[in-house]
DNA sequence: TAGACCGAAAGTGTATACACTTTTTTGTTT
DNA sequence: AAACAAAAAAGTGTATACACTTTCGGTCTA
């Protein structure tokens, strides 16, 4: 419709995918989204390609761009990653604790209480996701930030499409018992809660499928 | 010269990058690029996007593409991460240890020691750290075994410009012990031993520059 | 009716064209 | 000779053109 630009093309289509306006397995072909957002194949082949480093969608060679359907086994391997970083990074976190930065994680935590409370699937899992990526930062390692960044937006759409509200609210009592630990520098249970508390969203995840609309206009409109 | 997939450049260009016959801050201009491949700059640009995403050069808005000059600082995050995520992964490889998987991990080493002997510091520095990719292979971890790839390739900038021989052969050595202790199923030590390798890594590294040429057709040649 | 074959339509892959931006060169002024 | 300005050159960003591949519909055949 409007003149866009790639990162904003890009956008887009993240938001439809993982709001499941796009779901798993959709053809996207680049002349409609050109028409779509009014540019030219050229600016859609590189969000297509931008998004398939993602792993948002898929690229086959001749054939097009389709919307990723991750694997429950890819999802578990995601988790396992997940839990070796996180637990270490929580580790590393409690060494070099400062009030500053739990004040700045109990903000967060009270986010994540509004966000429940509106009852917005992608805003709560996004900012779910976002008190990990901010004890990263937290601890000034944006590398580490950035890849942690990826790593949940990889499972982002798995985990948005079988997270239940109730598992959200879940999350969010472990991250502030994780905090809690944090402040009162008990290094070991803090770890161990991060753990677990990987282990229980992991748990949470169930496998089955919906069946939204296959229209990519209408899913973008 | 010969014709080329957008691969293809992205390998040519990895190479010369990594080997330190393009230097940090070299600019890289698409049509001159696309003559020498003999193709368009569609592909040019395509291969410089990928490259700009694995961190070995950086796009600036309508300047161009410039060789990445990677940063003390991005190193040292590099390498934490990598402990974080390293440390966990040698514990969780030794609760799942095989004979079959030390047999493997023995001819990596192998194959190291070959590496050293014949004096190549690119194929040397890559089979050093495949080590480290092979044994998130081993365990059947895909997404770890590409996520430590990515973080590799990362600092492969800064490891390949700063590695000297015998740190290389260091390395194989600390290897050697890992996969020993690993094989004798002594899980922390196999844990430390793993933990303190990267801190001498990351130790041997030495940040002064050189000055390799500035000339792309030469540099690729 | 199922399946193979053919042609049209749709779609992807690469090259080229052109507008706009940055850089370099050149000429002028102080 | 140094500083500035304007023009030219080089370079990037986006659109379009065209070749080649895949997909789809229909027809023919067993």
């Amino acid at each position: 419709m409007e003149s866009s630009t790639t990162s904003a093309i890009v956008e887009a289509l993240t938001r439809a995918i993982v709001e499941h306006r796009l779901h798993p397995g959709t053809k996207l072909a680049e002349q409609k989204l050109a028409n779509h957002f009014g540019v030219s194949r050229t600016l859609v082949r590189q969000a297509l390609f931008q998004l398939s480093q993602n792993r948002l969608i898929r690229l086959e060679p001749a054939r097009g761009a389709f919307v990723a359907s991750p694997s429950a086994n890819e999802a578990r391997q995601v988790f396992a990653v997940r839990r070796m970083l996180e637990s270490e990074m929580t580790r590393a976190f409690a060494r070099q604790v400062t009030p500053a930065k739990i004040k700045a994680l109990k903000d967060h935590l009270a986010q994540e209480k509004n966000a429940l409370a509106q009852e917005n699937a992608t805003g709560r899992t996004e900012l779910l996701g976002d008190f990990h990526v901010r004890m990263a930062e937290l601890m000034g390692n944006e590398v580490l930030a950035q890849l942690l960044g990826e790593l949940i937006s990889r499972c982002a759409l798995i985990t948005l499409m079988y997270q239940t509200a109730t598992a959200a609210e879940h999350s969010n009592e472990e991250h502030a018992e994780i905090v809690k630990a944090l402040a009162a520098k008990n290094t070991e249970l803090a770890v161990r809660l991060m753990d677990e508390h990987l282990q229980h969203v992991e748990a949470n995840l169930t496998f089955d499928r919906k069946v939204p609309t296959n229209d990519i206009a209408l899913a973008l409109s």
